[in-house]
DNA sequence: GGTCGCAACTTTATCGACAATTTCAGGATT
DNA sequence: AATCCTGAAATTGTCGATAAAGTTGCGACC
């Protein structure tokens, strides 16, 4: 028997030659960990959805301990609830944990900003002005973007955030931001809109950098601040 | 076979008669996850040591499944590092690591304990009073305390802090305090020192106390803030 | 004498099977 | 007609066994 399985959507066949022993070989509890969260995050397991061990079994193709694995870690992380002896559940949204997660981000992430600004040498300088501009970059692309400039951007823009509090000099601070992204992503998709084509983004992404690379940290934070808000009005415009 | 095992530290008679079909029994994993936790607080699993497998099995008394799913959790949460493939370790403990859960705590506790003081209510001033209260009379003894007096003192002054801040309105607020509070014991305890018994430590929770049902935002926030991180030099004094 | 490589041992990751519990549907009773 | 049992089906939680790593120790070779 054995554990290896085909990798997530390439062809079932292998690669040529030598089977590469020890070669980046994730345990396939962690992989599978990856693959559901990736699922919840854009979504295509919606809010509430049960979450039974045979129907995932066979969705990711493995068998009922890599699954377990994994949705503990993910219940653990806020993605997957768990009922004792009922089973795992996709964690519920609601509004409500929108605009917690929304001001969390603030709060924390201005914080981060204000501290990275005060830290930040001459690298961190660069890794702001780098990210930023490779964002812009897939920015100017108008028209009807595919699914693979939408990923790309994603990750631009994901870079760019986590080089603006890089510096900030705690690891704790860096985890909660990274962990408060991600949670937010979720509703972004949930809401299905792109608030990156739809706004002046760009403009505002500029102006954090501007002011940033300035070392003006109130004006900095204040920016960020901002940006965060008014995507949170423009995902739930009602709040 | 049965997975009903004897509870712990219980004598391994069991109760009178009925087996109580559902009632209140918590999946092992789940119990042992407290276990392992309450340990790796109390030191009693120093840092970095290996967590095998079967060392573990033998002293929670289970098989490796349950032991999995526990060290699982406690990764998420960072009481263990796992290495892929090749095990499972208690967290390291640095002066560094302390330093940023000192100055996380300084800043996130502090928020919340300003909102909950803008918007509790009645409710929320008796809990604080109450909280305070039950801590005070434990204060109060002298000597030497038995272990239970400990455990007892620890219980209560986690309540008054976590009634302090319960008003703030915001789920990922407390949830992160309350990690932040457990990540602290432990280096406390590590440090082997008891700072309520020999330091002025009432008086300054009856400050914080005083300052925050006074509504006075400013003071109770900086009267908490410096209660941390007197604690955090009583600790580790050279930082 | 030190280093490299092979082989036995140890440990982790995974699976399939089994036990305990929950859920659901159907039927009897009030 | 609504409610409460009852038993079957489905699902979770756990275990022991197995495969695929990693680790260690010993001997050969430079």
């Amino acid at each position: 028997m054995t554990y290896l399985r085909p990798a997530v959507g390439a062809p079932t066949a292998s690669p040529p030659g030598k089977t590469l022993m020890s070669d980046k070989l994730q345990s396939l509890g962690i992989s599978v960990y990856h693959e559901i969260r990736q699922d919840i995050l854009m979504a295509r397991l919606p809010p509430s959805q049960k979450l039974g061990l045979k129907f995932l079994s066979e969705r990711y193709n493995c068998g009922a301990s890599p699954i377990r694995e994994a949705l503990n870690q993910l219940t653990v992380e806020g993605w997957v609830v768990r009922i004792d002896k009922r089973g795992f559940f996709v964690a519920d949204a609601s509004p409500e944990d929108f605009a917690d997660i929304l001001h969390n981000r603030c709060f924390i992430e201005g914080e981060a900003l204000r501290r990275s600004i005060a830290l930040g040498g001459a690298a961190w300088e660069e890794e702001v002005l780098l990210t930023h501009f490779r964002m812009s970059n897939l920015d100017r692309r108008e028209g009807d973007p595919s699914s693979a400039d939408v990923a790309a951007w994603e990750t631009a823009h994901r870079n760019f955030h986590k080089a603006l509090i890089s510096a900030c000099g705690s690891r704790l601070m860096l985890e909660n931001c990274a962990r408060l992204y991600d949670l937010n992503i979720r509703y972004r998709v949930l809401a299905r809109r792109k608030s990156h084509t739809s706004r002046r983004v760009s403009d505002e992404h500029d102006e954090i950098k501007t002011l940033t690379l300035r070392r003006d940290a109130d004006g900095a934070v204040d920016a960020l601040v901002r940006h965060y808000l008014a995507t949170g009005d423009f995902l739930f415009p009602k709040d």
